[in-house]
DNA sequence: AGAGCGCGTGGGAGCGCTCCCAGCAGTGAT
DNA sequence: ATCACTGCTGGGAGCGCTCCCACGCGCTCT
């Protein structure tokens, strides 16, 4: 009613506000809003009419400043890694992301960590405290980041772990299972001069789906002939760098598992070129069934990873995190930082 | 030095503690820190210091209370257009944003606005003015959120306008002149029988395709042949079933001109079922300028729209019309509403 | 009947900042 | 010498919340 004093901005209802219609005090609306149980049910109804008639909502800024918390958490982008951000990689997992925090008031902040002057900024900003918890993504092996996460004790959940021990909470697709599946496959095709493009060797993930298909090679009894394993990068470029080198080295090969879809184009592009057709004399296998995957002619088969959950499901264990603080900061001891790892799944496809 | 009280929050320096150590007054601190010119030199220089010492960072959340403004502002994510998602679309806009932000203390705000819950959430969240202005990306002609935004007072300014009248500050690339010179390009090659799938009529861009197309016929004299043009939704399904649709009214045709890249997927795999070789028989054109395109077989000539730049300059027109407003939130009365439009490119490749 | 307890509750004391009003020199005009 | 006036500066008064202490009330337990 009585507009309260100079009136200043115009007149979002305050907690003050909403206590005086309900004619209860400041304290007792906080705990209504704030869904403590000790309040009597007669007074948080009228509390909640007096809201519903004001069209309160809780003002965030001063709600962080008495509380010390944010509500909000941050998804730290790798900016310059391009390729990352070109595929629907990041899209899907930001898609994970919304789903989880649909339910939640939690706010998401996106913070590219690109070039070391926005590094220098993300690092002020977390140290202080200005999120409650840290989503980071596709980071490499030798960066710092999650390591100076860690010690400022901020919640924080990687995707794709940097090493077999990553300190940090990781959710990870299982690499290994993809890699090894992939390569099953072929060799249940009838295939056994399987070539293998990698991906960077200093992601972890790449190293697991390399190991995956050397998993698969032992278990259905075939040695490992190491002239068919070529390095790659991800990248198209790469791709055909890596083909054209496979098949010089073993121009018999009968089928090539590539670490990504983007590289098997580049592959794809270079056996074309050498007369051999897909999947006839080379069948062929490519990771993340992405759009390329589906419109490549022929259509590639892929291993699909559950991006959209993972990005769930990491800010599922990022919400637990924050809410397992003490109210007044202070990590606890022996939080367990669990390492997550979903199922892949391939996706059969005419090009093998 | 002396850890202030009771040492509350295990101690981030404050503006009180900065002034302290600088032998000054909070106020002058605070001029230091905002840029304020009234601040003698070697006043600033010992407050800087101070700064640099102590390691101070601003609490974003004291400063948001005290100014009433937040420092941030959000991109509205329409999310349920699965679509608009999953395409690069949205990570270069995202990317364009972030290099724009990138010399500014701003922050973004990822609000995913899919269902009415979601919708509804931003409604207040906007109504608390919890962010200094919104990007709007992909809205649909019928969509009442510009509108209520508009009405709250909020900067923004919105990608794709609505429509020829958008009453809100919009970006947008030159999707005629894009139509037009996708056309005029087919015409170039000889192609007199050119069809066209349209995107989603109800999305203004779409509709301008379709005229640059109408423009480039009449510029070269064509007369239009209605049966030539077929409504699509953007989608490949979508550009199967109209692909299939002028084969058969128009077996005749000897181009295509799709209004996505996806489109233009859907109808290649009609007109090679149908027998008919590209670019050979018929001549393709896609929008976009996607990896689809890129990878499909064969590569898909098609229009580059400069999405990044759009995402950059979109944000340095909401920051101007952010800067624009008094101190105490009062929307000036004639903010001019620019309607940028940014140019496309043709790429060429072997489609056409 | 009195002491003790626990539940609901009100409201003071901040959180760290910005805004703004005085106040204090120093300068030039009267 | 007095009086404006200007250029910097200090610090009070909030911003709207949360936290927490203290208080009152109705019970149960001796």
């Amino acid at each position: 009613m009585a507009v309260h004093g100079r009136g200043r901005g115009g007149g979002r209802p305050t907690l003050e506000e909403v206590a005086a219609r309900a004619g209860v005090g400041r304290g007792t609306v906080s705990r209504v809003i704030n869904g403590s149980p000790s309040v009597s049910d007669a007074t948080r109804a009228a509390v909640e009419a007096a809201v519903a008639e004001l069209g309160y909502v809780p003002n965030t800024a001063a709600r962080a400043l008495a509380a010390n918390r944010t509500d909000a958490i941050a998804l730290v982008v790798p900016e310059p890694e391009t390729r990352f951000f070109a595929e629907p990689y990041f899209s899907e997992m930001l898609r994970g992301v919304g789903t989880a925090l649909a339910d939640t008031e939690m706010q998401l902040l996106l913070i590219f960590a690109g070039n070391d002057r926005e590094r220098q900024r993300l690092a002020q900003y977390l140290a202080a405290h200005r999120v409650d918890g840290v989503l980071l993504v596709s980071v490499h092996a030798d960066d710092p980041l999650p390591d100076m996460i860690a010690e400022l004790g901020i919640p924080a959940v990687i995707s794709g772990p940097r090493s077999a021990d990553e300190p940090l909470a990781s959710v990870d697709s299982d690499n290994h299972g993809g890699g090894r599946s992939a390569t099953a496959h072929l060799i249940g095709q009838g295939r056994r001069r399987i070539a293998h493009i990698t991906g960077r060797l200093d992601v972890y993930g790449a190293q697991r789906r390399t190991d995956g298909y050397r998993t698969a090679l032992a278990e259905a009894g075939i040695e490992e002939d190491q002239g068919l394993v070529e390095p790659g990068d991800f990248s198209e470029e790469g791709g055909r760098r890596a083909m054209a080198a496979l098949l010089e080295r073993r121009p018999d090969l009968d089928a090539v598992f590539a670490a990504s879809d983007v590289t098997a184009a580049g592959a794809r592009q270079v056996l074309r070129e050498a007369g051999r057709s897909i999947p006839d004399d080379v069948a062929l296998v490519g990771y993340d069934d992405s759009a390329i995957a589906r419109h490549m002619d022929p259509p590639l088969t892929s291993v699909r990873q559950p991006i959209t959950e993972m990005g769930r499901v990491m800010t599922d264990l990022l919400l637990e995190q924050t809410a397992v603080r003490e109210p007044r900061r202070r990590v606890p001891a022996g939080v367990r930082r669990p390492q997550t790892v979903l199922p892949t799944q391939l996706v059969r496809r005419q090009s093998s």
